[in-house]
DNA sequence: TAATTTTATTGACCGGTGTTCAATAACGAA
DNA sequence: TTCGTTATTGAACACCGGTCAATAAAATTA
């Protein structure tokens, strides 16, 4: 009916991604309709696109928000000085799986997703999240690494978080197994 | 117009198939639609589903096909008796690698895709291959290997072609790459 | 051969999707 | 108060996967 709100119930980017965050993750990135988000916000599917530029951004500005958190989670590892950089090293990793599986749909978003509409807005997020992680495991290491090592270290590391996102596993069911992977990947680099 | 064509140019499922790989590989599982297969085929859409239940079932039957091939590889890597075990066992993971990566969209779907359609086709064939190449690389190990220890190869041969598959980067860039991820995971179980 | 049954195909239809845009009302500034 | 700016609506468009009654070709039976 009318075709603006009252200024305290306006739309804002905050709101919409709040929205839209439980909706992806509850549906994913294919099933969670710009429809249905706006009927949750009580307001027309049209209005969000007078803030985000189409679904593939509206996702990816999401998504991108959140995965600070990796780098975060990262830096708090690093900065335990109660720690030996042995027990450093087995926590980033170990983390980093943490982190893939309590957040699977963001994993899938930022690794996975090879939808044309976001991929072109994929690049920075996952290259920082990498580069910290490449550094954090390099400057940790007993031995020093060849960039190939390290390199092979991650996709082991993303192999393990993918196979289990795919199969939405949680973390708690798989933890053991995580530890034992970490530690088989420590051990190639000793 | 004729509600049946002739019976010389009746669809059959091989002709979908075939059709439906080109556009799968073409343009992935969901841009490629049944419309824009049955226009190939110069039937309607429905036609398809008088062959195939749904829209899942077609490329999954497409796949499967496809991915003995995988298991086809496996076995001559075994067979190759020129070769000692620890050119099999190299060739056994350099082969997954390059397999993944010359059959990425065969690939995604059986490892990768999370779409609840598809999802419910997928069980035995991603397992068969695992079998087949947990049995491989136990038999042709100097060590013998824990199951954790199988799994995390597998975990970590994943994540390589993943990656790669995500990035569609073509095998032949990453040649050199992945013969050093292989003597990574080699090194790591000797 | 003629009648009948089975089979394969069509195309309209349903409810859904992402996206665009003219119309419009609330807001803020002059 | 006026007027431009801004945020919102909802209809429209072109797609999508999937269903199904109608139908004609093919196969089978009499």
């Amino acid at each position: 009916m009318s075709p603006r709100k009252a200024a305290h119930d306006e739309l804002t980017k905050v709101a919409i991604i709040t929205v839209a965050r439980d909706l992806f993750v509850k549906e994913g990135y294919s099933a969670a309709s710009m429809r249905k988000i706006a009927d949750i916000l009580h307001c027309s599917h049209g209005a969000i696109y007078y803030h985000f530029k189409n679904k593939a951004q509206l996702f990816y500005e999401m998504v991108e928000a959140d995965f600070q958190q990796l780098n975060q989670v990262l830096e708090s590892v690093l900065s335990e000085s109660a720690d030996t950089n042995e027990q450093k090293l087995y926590n980033i990793l170990y983390r980093y799986i943490e982190f893939g599986l309590t957040h699977q749909k963001h994993y899938e978003l930022m690794f996975l997703i090879r939808d044309n509409d976001v991929k072109s807005y994929l690049q920075e997020g996952p290259n920082n999240s990498y580069l910290q992680f490449a550094q954090s495991i390099n400057s940790l290491s007993a031995k020093p690494l060849s960039i190939k090592e390290t390199w092979s270290i991650f996709l082991s590391m993303h192999g393990f978080v993918t196979h289990y996102c795919k199969s939405e596993t949680s973390f708690d069911e798989v933890k053991e197994l995580a530890a034992s992977h970490v530690n088989f990947l420590i051990k190639a680099i000793s």
